[in-house]
DNA sequence: TGCCAGGCCCTCTTTAGGGCCTT
Protein backbone atom coordinates (compact mmCIF):
# COMPACT_ATOMS: atom_id res chain seq x y z
CA UNK A 1 0.00 0.00 0.00
CA UNK A 2 1.53 3.46 -0.83
CA UNK A 3 -0.49 7.13 -1.14
CA UNK A 4 -0.90 10.24 0.64
CA UNK A 5 -2.98 10.45 3.97
CA UNK A 6 -5.27 13.26 4.62
CA UNK A 7 -4.02 16.20 7.01
CA UNK A 8 -4.44 15.85 10.54
CA UNK A 9 -4.27 18.22 13.51
CA UNK A 10 -0.41 17.95 15.03
CA UNK A 11 0.39 18.41 18.84
CA UNK A 12 2.94 21.22 18.44
CA UNK A 13 2.74 24.73 19.55
CA UNK A 14 5.16 26.74 17.69
CA UNK A 15 6.81 25.97 14.18
CA UNK A 16 10.22 25.15 12.36
CA UNK A 17 11.27 24.56 9.00
CA UNK A 18 9.34 22.03 7.35
CA UNK A 19 11.24 18.21 7.95
CA UNK A 20 9.99 14.70 7.10
CA UNK A 21 10.15 12.22 9.66
CA UNK A 22 10.97 8.52 8.34
CA UNK A 23 10.88 4.91 9.34
CA UNK A 24 12.16 1.79 7.77
CA UNK A 25 11.01 -2.16 8.79
CA UNK A 26 13.39 -4.31 7.92
CA UNK A 27 14.71 -7.99 7.31
CA UNK A 28 17.54 -7.55 10.17
CA UNK A 29 20.05 -4.83 11.67
CA UNK A 30 22.75 -4.53 8.82
CA UNK A 31 22.73 -3.94 5.04
CA UNK A 32 26.21 -4.31 5.12
CA UNK A 33 25.11 -7.93 5.90
CA UNK A 34 22.59 -7.85 3.42
CA UNK A 35 19.78 -7.01 5.42
CA UNK A 36 16.95 -4.80 3.28
CA UNK A 37 13.95 -2.65 4.03
CA UNK A 38 10.41 -4.20 4.02
CA UNK A 39 8.17 -0.92 4.67
CA UNK A 40 8.96 2.37 4.37
CA UNK A 41 6.94 5.81 5.61
CA UNK A 42 7.81 8.91 5.84
CA UNK A 43 5.39 12.11 7.21
CA UNK A 44 5.55 15.65 6.78
CA UNK A 45 6.00 18.04 9.66
CA UNK A 46 5.25 21.33 9.17
CA UNK A 47 3.65 24.25 11.62
CA UNK A 48 3.13 21.49 13.99
CA UNK A 49 1.41 19.58 12.08
CA UNK A 50 1.47 16.35 10.10
CA UNK A 51 0.40 17.51 6.96
CA UNK A 52 1.11 14.70 4.49
CA UNK A 53 2.12 10.83 4.75
CA UNK A 54 3.40 8.27 2.61
CA UNK A 55 3.57 4.57 3.38
CA UNK A 56 4.44 1.43 0.81
CA UNK A 57 5.77 -2.12 2.00
CA UNK A 58 8.50 -2.79 -0.41
CA UNK A 59 9.95 -6.45 -1.97
CA UNK A 60 13.91 -6.46 -1.84
CA UNK A 61 13.52 -10.15 -2.41
CA UNK A 62 15.21 -11.45 0.98
CA UNK A 63 13.47 -13.30 3.13
CA UNK A 64 12.55 -12.22 6.65
CA UNK A 65 13.56 -14.15 9.54
CA UNK A 66 10.70 -15.31 11.83
CA UNK A 67 10.71 -13.15 14.88
CA UNK A 68 11.25 -10.14 12.39
CA UNK A 69 7.63 -11.32 11.05
CA UNK A 70 6.38 -11.65 14.79
CA UNK A 71 7.83 -8.32 15.89
CA UNK A 72 6.65 -6.52 12.99
CA UNK A 73 3.48 -7.78 11.65
CA UNK A 74 5.38 -8.16 8.20
CA UNK A 75 4.89 -11.72 6.74
CA UNK A 76 6.66 -13.01 3.84
CA UNK A 77 3.89 -13.27 1.81
CA UNK A 78 3.08 -9.75 2.20
CA UNK A 79 6.27 -8.60 0.97
CA UNK A 80 5.68 -11.20 -2.32
CA UNK A 81 2.62 -9.15 -3.25
CA UNK A 82 4.90 -5.40 -2.42
CA UNK A 83 5.89 -3.29 -5.04
CA UNK A 84 9.92 -3.86 -5.79
CA UNK A 85 11.86 -2.02 -3.20
CA UNK A 86 13.86 0.08 -6.55
CA UNK A 87 10.00 1.41 -6.94
CA UNK A 88 9.38 2.29 -3.52
CA UNK A 89 12.59 4.32 -2.73
CA UNK A 90 12.25 6.66 -6.11
CA UNK A 91 8.64 7.38 -4.41
CA UNK A 92 9.63 8.32 -1.22
CA UNK A 93 12.60 9.72 -2.44
CA UNK A 94 10.76 11.95 -4.00
CA UNK A 95 7.84 12.46 -1.82
CA UNK A 96 10.66 13.76 0.90
CA UNK A 97 12.59 15.91 -1.62
CA UNK A 98 15.55 18.19 0.37
CA UNK A 99 13.48 18.43 3.61
CA UNK A 100 16.00 17.51 6.62
CA UNK A 101 14.75 13.91 8.00
CA UNK A 102 13.95 13.03 11.14
CA UNK A 103 13.99 9.28 12.71
CA UNK A 104 14.22 7.72 16.01
CA UNK A 105 17.89 6.08 16.29
CA UNK A 106 18.75 7.97 12.97
CA UNK A 107 22.09 5.79 12.89
CA UNK A 108 20.06 2.96 11.90
CA UNK A 109 17.67 4.34 9.46
CA UNK A 110 19.93 7.19 7.64
CA UNK A 111 22.28 3.35 6.73
CA UNK A 112 18.99 1.98 5.35
CA UNK A 113 18.41 5.32 3.77
CA UNK A 114 21.79 5.44 1.98
CA UNK A 115 22.13 1.86 1.22
CA UNK A 116 18.69 1.29 -0.64
CA UNK A 117 18.95 4.62 -2.37
CA UNK A 118 22.38 3.54 -3.69
CA UNK A 119 20.96 0.45 -4.94
CA UNK A 120 18.84 3.02 -7.41
CA UNK A 121 22.03 4.90 -7.53
CA UNK A 122 20.64 7.96 -5.88
CA UNK A 123 22.28 9.69 -2.97
CA UNK A 124 21.14 11.65 -0.03
CA UNK A 125 21.40 15.32 0.02
CA UNK A 126 20.40 16.31 3.70
CA UNK A 127 21.23 15.44 7.13
CA UNK A 128 19.64 13.48 9.40
CA UNK A 129 18.21 14.85 13.08
CA UNK A 130 17.67 11.87 15.80
CA UNK A 131 14.79 11.68 18.76
CA UNK A 132 16.77 9.51 20.23
CA UNK A 133 19.74 11.20 20.80
CA UNK A 134 17.62 14.86 21.12
CA UNK A 135 15.71 12.48 23.91
CA UNK A 136 18.51 11.89 25.83
CA UNK A 137 18.79 15.22 25.95
CA UNK A 138 15.74 16.77 26.85
CA UNK A 139 14.10 13.88 29.08
CA UNK A 140 17.50 12.63 30.91
CA UNK A 141 14.86 11.33 33.44
CA UNK A 142 13.16 8.53 31.19
CA UNK A 143 13.27 5.48 32.60
CA UNK A 144 13.81 4.45 28.67
CA UNK A 145 14.29 5.88 25.73
CA UNK A 146 12.57 3.42 23.13
CA UNK A 147 9.97 4.86 21.27
CA UNK A 148 7.39 3.47 23.14
CA UNK A 149 8.78 3.92 26.42
CA UNK A 150 9.38 7.69 25.47
CA UNK A 151 5.56 7.79 23.85
CA UNK A 152 4.13 6.69 27.16
CA UNK A 153 6.62 9.08 29.09
CA UNK A 154 5.41 11.61 27.03
CA UNK A 155 1.95 11.09 27.68
CA UNK A 156 1.76 10.86 23.28
CA UNK A 157 -1.04 9.18 21.25
CA UNK A 158 -0.06 5.80 20.31
CA UNK A 159 -0.78 6.03 16.09
CA UNK A 160 -0.86 2.46 15.69
CA UNK A 161 1.08 -0.95 15.89
CA UNK A 162 4.56 -0.38 16.74
CA UNK A 163 7.14 -1.87 14.77
CA UNK A 164 5.01 -0.51 11.59
CA UNK A 165 6.67 1.97 9.54
CA UNK A 166 3.80 4.42 9.66
CA UNK A 167 2.78 4.55 13.04
CA UNK A 168 6.36 4.64 14.43
CA UNK A 169 6.69 7.70 12.27
CA UNK A 170 3.83 9.67 13.27
CA UNK A 171 4.66 8.54 17.27
CA UNK A 172 8.32 9.70 15.95
CA UNK A 173 6.62 13.10 14.74
CA UNK A 174 4.63 13.55 17.94
CA UNK A 175 8.10 12.95 20.16
CA UNK A 176 9.92 15.71 17.66
CA UNK A 177 7.03 18.36 18.63
CA UNK A 178 7.11 17.45 22.10
CA UNK A 179 10.89 18.30 22.66
CA UNK A 180 10.73 21.35 20.77
CA UNK A 181 7.79 22.77 22.94
CA UNK A 182 10.14 21.54 25.92
CA UNK A 183 12.79 23.72 24.45
CA UNK A 184 10.45 26.66 24.34
CA UNK A 185 9.09 26.14 27.27
CA UNK A 186 11.62 24.61 29.57
CA UNK A 187 14.23 26.57 28.03
CA UNK A 188 13.16 29.43 26.46
CA UNK A 189 14.13 29.00 23.08
CA UNK A 190 11.86 31.01 20.14
CA UNK A 191 13.63 29.69 17.58
CA UNK A 192 13.81 26.11 17.79
CA UNK A 193 15.24 24.74 13.93
CA UNK A 194 16.63 22.18 12.83
CA UNK A 195 20.33 23.54 12.96
CA UNK A 196 19.30 23.32 16.68
CA UNK A 197 18.05 20.22 17.10
CA UNK A 198 21.32 18.90 15.01
CA UNK A 199 23.97 21.50 17.99
CA UNK A 200 22.10 19.56 20.55
CA UNK A 201 22.25 16.30 19.77
CA UNK A 202 25.66 16.22 19.41
CA UNK A 203 26.35 18.52 22.34
CA UNK A 204 27.81 16.21 25.39
CA UNK A 205 25.30 15.99 28.07
CA UNK A 206 26.87 18.30 30.25
CA UNK A 207 26.94 21.42 27.99
CA UNK A 208 23.15 21.00 27.49
CA UNK A 209 22.51 24.34 29.26
CA UNK A 210 25.45 25.95 28.57
CA UNK A 211 24.75 25.06 25.08
CA UNK A 212 20.84 26.26 24.71
CA UNK A 213 21.89 29.38 26.66
CA UNK A 214 24.81 30.53 23.88
CA UNK A 215 21.54 29.70 21.48
CA UNK A 216 19.15 32.20 23.08
CA UNK A 217 21.84 35.11 23.34
CA UNK A 218 22.69 34.97 19.50
C1' DT B 1 34.13 -23.83 12.30
C1' DG B 2 32.31 -19.95 14.20
C1' DC B 3 30.98 -15.65 13.86
C1' DC B 4 28.35 -11.93 12.04
C1' DA B 5 26.06 -3.76 13.18
C1' DG B 6 27.37 0.36 14.79
C1' DG B 7 26.93 4.84 17.03
C1' DC B 8 26.18 6.85 21.43
C1' DC B 9 26.98 7.16 26.31
C1' DC B 10 28.21 5.97 31.03
C1' DT B 11 31.69 4.46 34.28
C1' DC B 12 34.49 0.67 38.25
C1' DT B 13 37.21 5.41 31.69
C1' DT B 14 40.53 7.54 28.27
C1' DT B 15 46.04 1.79 26.81
C1' DA B 16 38.16 -0.39 27.93
C1' DG B 17 34.03 -2.57 28.56
C1' DG B 18 29.34 -2.94 28.34
C1' DG B 19 24.40 -1.28 27.98
C1' DC B 20 21.09 1.08 25.04
C1' DC B 21 18.60 1.54 20.69
C1' DT B 22 17.15 0.49 15.89
C1' DT B 23 14.98 -4.50 12.98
Amino acid sequence: MSGHGPVQPGLGGGSMEVVAVIDFETTGLSPGQGDRATEVAAVILEDGRIVDRYQSLMNGGVRIPSFIESLTGISNAMIRRAPPAAEVMQEVADFVGDRPLVAHNASFDCKFWDAELARIERSRQQEFVCSLLLSRRIFPLAPSHKLGALVEYANLPVAGRYHRALADAEMAASLLLRLEDELRERHEVNDVSVQLLRRIQRVPKAQLTRCIARERSR
